[in-house]
DNA sequence: TAAAACTCTATCATGTCAATAGAGTATTAC
DNA sequence: GTAATACTCTATTGACATGATAGAGTTTTA
């Protein structure tokens, strides 16, 4: 898995919704500001997230986005997953977007076998953190001091 | 982590490679014919390579490659970060291929912890695989039975 | 000495990516 | 009512990566 900064935009956006998730809209131009993403880009992005059913939107002044189902029920496979396409490192080990590849035997291919481990490995996680999750984890850094791997960077 | 066609096929030669891992070399043409690479293109790769000192060289009629070193001690996290540059879904977690993002508050993010578990776990899978593990897997595949996962696709 | 194999650089077509742009439509505060 | 705000939709741009091909070598040895 690769993100792509769309797909990175998607998430951080995801975040401020999930934290603010109740029956209001949050504008596209607060989750610009807060988290620094060019607003027509998001506005692309958003509005793809529309089509997929994981956003609602209302339109006009005081409109803006929200999420179209509580923070837990969005896991982030299925935000990559649409926004990326496959989770897996080669596309022959992918579940959901598999293609066979071009090597003599893949049914007996060591290498298919090493990054079936490392697919299985990303989507265990990917699969299990939600948008409520990832707000838990929000808030809890928010509180907690950074630790001292935080300024070795 | 996401293998390019080019990371696959360098892949693939180095399977080959370490298969016939001993003091004589191997020519392009059959690593080409083998695993089903497009010659010329597999050249670069193995040039490549051979300028990152994983492989030697040797020209003229009956020349090829050969690993530089016993295939226990390359591993397939060199090779990849070699070929695809970082390992993490995202630079902002990678350890050697460090880039700052454009989020907020980097130190504090939510989704940069999900992301540096992502890392470390295919991390921990590609760093311990060699290409002396993955010529053993290949035999072993070889001998054993089809599971039954693989008549699923 | 010719064939096989590596070496190096250049080029190509295609596609993706991130971002920007323009011309709307809907809604509501006033 | 109307202007301002915000979403909607499509198009386009420039930059870059990717996968592959091409040409013109050089080296080695059977």
């Amino acid at each position: 898995m690769k993100l792509s900064t769309r797909g990175e935009y998607a998430l951080r956006a995801l975040l401020v919704l999930g934290l603010n998730y109740g029956p209001h809209v949050i504008p596209i131009q607060r989750i610009s500001n807060e988290q620094n993403i060019p607003k027509r880009f998001l506005e692309q992005i958003l509005n793809d997230l529309k089509s997929a059913g994981v956003l609602e939107s209302k339109r006009g002044i005081n409109g803006g986005y929200r999420l179209a189902r509580p923070p837990q029920d969005v896991t982030l496979a299925a935000i990559i997953r649409h926004i990326e396409g496959a989770l897996a490192p080669v596309s022959c080990v992918s579940e959901r977007f598999y293609e066979k590849c071009s090597c003599p035997d893949e049914a007996r291919c060591a290498i298919r076998s090493v990054m079936r481990e490392a697919r299985d490995a990303v989507v265990k996680i990917v699969e299990r953190v939600t948008v409520a999750e990832l707000c838990e984890r929000a808030k809890r850094l928010q509180h907690e001091p950074l630790t001292a791997l935080d300024f070795i960077i």
